[in-house]
DNA sequence: AGTGTATTTAACATATTGGTTAAATATAGA
DNA sequence: TCTATATTTAACCAATATGTTAAATACACT
């Protein structure tokens, strides 16, 4: 079962270590070591964290002597960006979902209407 | 070690069935049984999902009969959606990342270049 | 060639995930 | 109470994820 994109880029998403990851690789090109810092774990795990990035495409890696810089490759976070989005409108109205559904099939509600994108 | 919301939000959104089942739920409240439909996985397997999502929040489960319609709570997306907000500036720039990418891919020794995978 | 530094891979252990089938539970209705 | 329907739980299995330590690899420098 190849998962797809999206469930590739969430999965990755789902694990705090490497949100942090992310998180530090938005200031700044940054080498294993530096990024393995923070974390109280070895530098296998962060290199395997790194590996799940990179596949994900969120990050890319440069080579400059014997370190391998990250980078942040934010493009994968649009798709996610976009999926959330569709759902805007449920956590917007989330007080009343049946109330605006009813006037969504009427056609007419225009209070609560949410132009996006 | 127990996760944060977001990475269990993350996780529950990392799953195409557990996506589909919550974008058939956007339209209205359904039953067990109609959301296994259109999947070919058995009746526990959706259950199992059912209940990863109700975990993350994301969804609530009424009771009418033996029946157990559920329902989207789209609450913790707003989360995610918050989260990956901070991050579009990057992708706006991501032309620039990846131009710089290539270049610097340009002036690299290829003859150690390994096979991925 | 040999050394130091950075990083990855190998080998392994353990936990979690996502699926299965069979049995259990909850409710409605005759 | 018995039966039918809807759903969950139990027991199990295979695959994947995440961590470890030890060894291998890549590169710069002498």
């Amino acid at each position: 079962m190849t998962p797809d994109r999206l469930s590739t880029t969430f999965a990755a998403l789902a694990d705090p270590t490497r949100r942090a990851i992310l998180a530090r690789l938005a200031d700044s090109e940054v080498s294993v070591q530096e990024l393995a810092e923070p974390f109280d774990i070895s530098l296998p795990a962060v290199s395997r964290h790194l590996k799940v990035l990179e596949h994900a495409g969120l990050i890319v890696r440069g080579r400059k002597a014997q370190w391998r810089p990250c980078r942040l490759q934010a493009g994968p976070l649009k798709d996610i960006a976009a999926w959330v989005e569709e759902y805007r409108r449920y956590w917007d109205e989330s007080f009343d979902r049946l109330d605006i559904y009813l006037n969504e099939l009427q056609g007419k509600d225009k209070k609560h209407e949410r132009k996006k994108k």
